[in-house]
DNA sequence: GATAAAACGTA
DNA sequence: CGTACGTTTTATCC
């Protein structure tokens, strides 16, 4: 049986989960987020309401793959509570004029998507979604209400959420009772009650005078409800409760009118609300009359993906571990075997995430441990379990369970793979390596689980209860790790998982959690600085042009430099003409203007300016910044950094370098020291290509591009000039990345001619690079892959495509791969042996960030030239390749003295 | 509101 | 028409 992902009809297998709409409330947002003046047909119908509704219901569906869906829609006629109370929701503004029709289109639209909207005479669509929400609970559905109205907040349970859009629908997280509670101290239950006493200006219901959600939640959680406040009304004492005395007939009518109906006879069953496909037919009819074009093509791949599902095994019985009797006895069952681990957590109000719990699942059984219940005696011993070596794990992003169990105190170690770290091992071009996709593709599994696979057991009940979710992803860890395993294997990456990438995990783990100190003072300063950059050249750059313009945008500088002061044309690109730097100076050379060195020093300082703030904003309350490195996203098998990305720093210019002035040796250490491979992808292309001349420079420790400079130039090397050496060594590079006798005449600003003898001489002096390079192409069409040194492998199945630009692209990054990715395999066997050199002998310094080829470390009082020597010595063995690694070391207060 | 494109910082 | 990344800003959609 197979079943597709958002268009699962009547097959049982998929957890319902239904998602109803507000639909007015939706239809406004997208209105007054779009500018409808950019958005209407031929026929001046305006569309931009449709267009942002329809946007993002697509995103809505791809976020949270429904398999129910229902938008609710209310009418113009009067309903029960403008009967009771004339002024409900009075005072609202006229919808504007450009709002008109645009429901009906996007009613329309609905019925081409085959979703059920409805809107019943008399009733709030309020009332239609509080309905659907409590059939789809019923029908054992979780529920996802998404409404602008905070009376959706009293439908929360267990099962039902609510999206509360502040701004998008997007990386919002749903509303649940503890949302609610935070945000306003009582449990979604008494949220009508508290609504009442508060009031709500969006209905026009006034609330009692003086009372706010504090007060209104004191009362109520000292009562118990809003019926308990009102028994004992005469006991609430001070000007509020003389308020509450006053207006407790309001409060009666509030209560009343918000409370939202439950149980209307709604002409649609749950079952009818089940979201197939879009009527392609009506859909693109539709679409043309609105002229929709690139939305359509957003529609259609979102329904195109089918993912396919195979029948599985019903997963193994569910135990729940609350004893450590019960933690020692289900491992002890399950010894010998891989348990696959998931670290299941609850997301914090701050966007972080909480452990609230472990699931395990071994190949015939499954357990979870709330960790929020368990006793001293139970976390223990599952600390015990975590922390043992002995205990065999697999684990999806090991480097984050690792993090977040440390948080909360306990170990983690015994990890034997992590499936994303195999995966990546694979394919290490995927974009993706969640374990949803990589379940997916390899296992054609969905992470969520089929419910007939829990044979009826509550266990797999996917209500508020974190053990389902958290049991199906550890049962997928335990299937992925089984399969991926022989595929690592074949693929000749055991040792790169299992000696690499998997202690390595450990030590980023670490370098994360220990962050970089910087020097928030100086770092206003520079912020300081760095604007008043930017407003002057704002201003010369406005005054050489008469006139202001956005300077940080390209398609205005285009009109402004092409066509008013109509300058030589540049490159072309997708918009027109660029106005990249390197243009820019090219048209400074040529025409001298003065808006052009105004425009120049403005992107520099934004440049610069974007960078500062970036780490203002990432300084944690350590007054430290954590950045996190990427283990699994580049394909050459270096690590990349986000949240900062510190491997992106500025150093060439002196500005940029004062930035690196910020980051500082921390409190209770004595100072930083760097330390480089100097020239490292050179000295690999020299040691791969087998080169005798390289490897000789290489070997009598000679200026390299010196070196090769005599030897292009056939001039004594006493006799290469700056000018010549700068060519040669652009050129050495270049060759690593797979450039043209052109990209080099561009580079170097020399003719295509002088650019293709320059590389033929360089070829007839060292004939084993041009070989190696040759070579390099010709084995990775043969075999499909690249290799390192290591062994790790770049798959580019483009070196067959019919398609000359990727098959040229596929060329060049076969010519990098073993270059740039044996670069990578040499620091991260360096991090290794210097990591472990810091354990033997007992340093307390420790090793921060990764930039590649660098290592920055905070050296621990009185152990700068311990450490030195110990990182020259680990860095220099961390491969041995036909010519000498050599490692440049410095040392100061700051990155930027550490490295000058 | 969501997404694509341009620009630019590093190795 | 040089590889590998991540982040920010603007333009676009009709």
């Amino acid at each position: 049986m197979s079943s597709s992902d958002v268009t699962s009809t009547s097959s049982p297998d998929i957890p319902q989960r239904l998602l109803v709409i507000d639909g007015h409330s939706m239809a406004f947002r997208a209105f007054y987020a779009l500018p409808p003046e950019n958005f209407s047909t031929d026929t001046g119908q305006h569309t931009n309401a449709v267009y942002g509704f329809v946007s993002m219901l697509i995103r809505m569906i791809a976020d949270h793959r429904p398999s129910h869906i229902g938008v609710a829609f209310d009418l113009d006629t009067p309903t029960f509570r403008s009967e009771e109370y004339t002024e409900y929701k009075g005072g609202r503004n006229k919808t504007p004029e450009e709002f008109h029709g645009q429901i009906d289109l996007i009613q329309k639209v609905m019925e081409a998507m085959n979703i059920a909207h409805l809107s019943v005479d008399g009733f709030e669509a309020d009332d239609i979604i509080a309905t659907l929400a409590a059939r789809g609970e019923q029908a054992g559905a979780d529920v996802l209400v998404v409404s602008g109205d905070r009376d959706a907040f009293q439908l929360i349970s267990d099962r039902t959420k609510v999206l509360y859009p502040k701004k998008g629908i997007s990386d919002i997280p749903p509303m649940d009772g503890d949302a609610v509670e935070a945000k306003y101290f009582v449990r979604p239950e008494r949220y009508s009650d508290l609504a009442a006493l508060v009031g709500e200006t969006a209905d026009n219901l006034p609330g009692v005078p003086g009372v706010g959600p504090k007060t209104a939640a004191k009362w109520l959680n000292l009562y118990g409800s809003l019926d308990g406040v009102l028994e004992n009304i005469d006991s609430i004492k001070g000007k509020v409760g003389d308020s509450l005395r006053a207006h407790v007939d309001d409060v009666k009518r509030n209560r009343r009118l918000n409370e939202l109906l439950r149980d209307m006879d709604l002409p649609v069953t749950f079952e009818a609300l089940e979201l197939s496909r879009p009527n392609r037919e009506a859909v693109e009819e539709l679409f043309d009359t609105l002229q929709f074009n690139t939305l359509r093509k957003r529609l259609f791949d979102l329904f195109g993906e089918e993912e396919v599902s195979v029948e599985e095994e019903p997963m193994p019985e569910l135990a729940r571990l609350s004893t450590a009797d019960a933690v020692a006895e289900w491992f002890a069952s399950n010894a010998g075997q891989n348990v696959g681990l998931h670290v299941a957590t609850a997301e914090l109000g701050d966007g972080g995430h909480d452990v609230v719990g472990l699931a395990f699942a071994a190949d015939d059984a499954t357990a979870y441990l709330d960790l929020e219940a368990a006793d001293a005696a139970t976390e223990q011993a599952v600390a015990g379990i975590l922390g043992s070596e002995s205990v065999p794990k697999a684990v999806h992003d090991f480097k984050r369970a690792y993090k977040l169990l440390a948080e909360r105190g306990l170990p983690l170690a015994g990890v034997v793979d992590d499936t994303m770290i195999s995966a990546y091992l694979i394919q290490p071009d995927r974009r993706s390596h969640e374990l949803a996709d990589i379940a997916q593709v390899h296992l054609r599994m969905s992470l969520e689980a089929p419910e007939s696979a829990g044979q009826g057991q509550q266990a797999f009940d996917f209500g508020a209860d974190p053990a389902a979710p958290a049991v199906r992803a550890a049962h997928l860890v335990n299937l992925l790790s089984e399969y991926l395993a022989g595929q690592v294997l074949q693929r000749g990456a055991a040792l790169l998982l299992k000696e690499m990438e998997l202690p390595l995990s450990v030590i980023l783990a670490d370098m994360e959690r220990t962050g970089i100190a910087v020097d928030v003072d100086r770092l206003d300063e520079l912020l300081e600085d760095f604007t008043r950059t930017i407003d002057q050249a704002t201003q010369e750059a406005y005054a050489a042009i008469g006139h202001e313009v956005n300077l940080s945008s390209p398609k205005q500088l285009q009109v402004v430099l092409f066509e008013e002061l109509e300058l030589p044309k540049t490159k072309k690109i997708k918009t027109g003409y660029t106005t990249d730097a390197d243009s820019l100076q090219d048209l400074l050379v040529k025409t001298q203007h003065p808006f052009l060195v105004a425009l120049m020093a403005y992107r520099d300082a934004t440049k610069l300016r974007q960078t500062v703030e970036g780490l203002r904003k990432a300084i944690a309350e350590d007054g430290r910044i954590h950045t996190t490195y990427a283990q699994t996203v580049a394909a050459t098998g270096r690590l990349s950094s986000l949240n900062p990305n510190l491997q992106n720093i500025p150093v060439r210019s002196e500005a940029g370098r004062r930035i690196r002035d910020v980051f500082v040796v921390g409190e209770g250490y004595e100072t930083l020291l760097t330390a480089d491979y100097s020239q490292i992808e050179m000295r690999i292309m020299a040691h791969l290509s087998g080169d005798e001349g390289l490897i000789q420079a290489y070997r009598d420790g000679e200026d390299l591009h010196r070196f090769v400079g005599s030897h292009v130039f056939d001039v004594a090397p006493e006799d290469v000039t700056s000018e010549m050496r700068a060519k040669v060594k652009a050129m050495s590079y270049g060759l690593a990345y797979g450039l043209s006798s052109f990209g080099l005449s561009k580079q170097l600003k020399i003719s295509v001619d002088e650019a293709r003898t320059l590389m033929k001489e360089y070829f007839n002096r060292f004939g084993a690079v041009r070989d190696y390079l040759r070579g390099v192409v010709e084995q990775a069409r043969k075999d499909g892959f690249t290799s390192t040194i290591e062994g790790r492998r770049r798959y580019l199945p483009d070196l067959a495509s019919d398609n000359r630009q990727l098959r040229d692209m596929a060329e060049r990054a076969a010519l990098n791969a073993p270059i740039q990715g044996s670069a990578a395999d040499i620091i991260k066997r360096a991090m290794l042996g210097v990591q472990q050199g810091l354990a033997e002998s007992g340093l307390k310094s420790r090793m921060l960030l990764q930039v590649h080829d660098e290592l920055l470390f905070e050296v621990a009082s009185g152990e700068a030239e311990a450490l030195e020597e110990l990182v020259r010595e680990r860095m220099a063995a961390a491969a041995e390749l036909a010519v000498p690694l050599e490692v440049q070391v410095g040392i100061g207060r700051s990155w930027h003295d550490a490295g000058h």
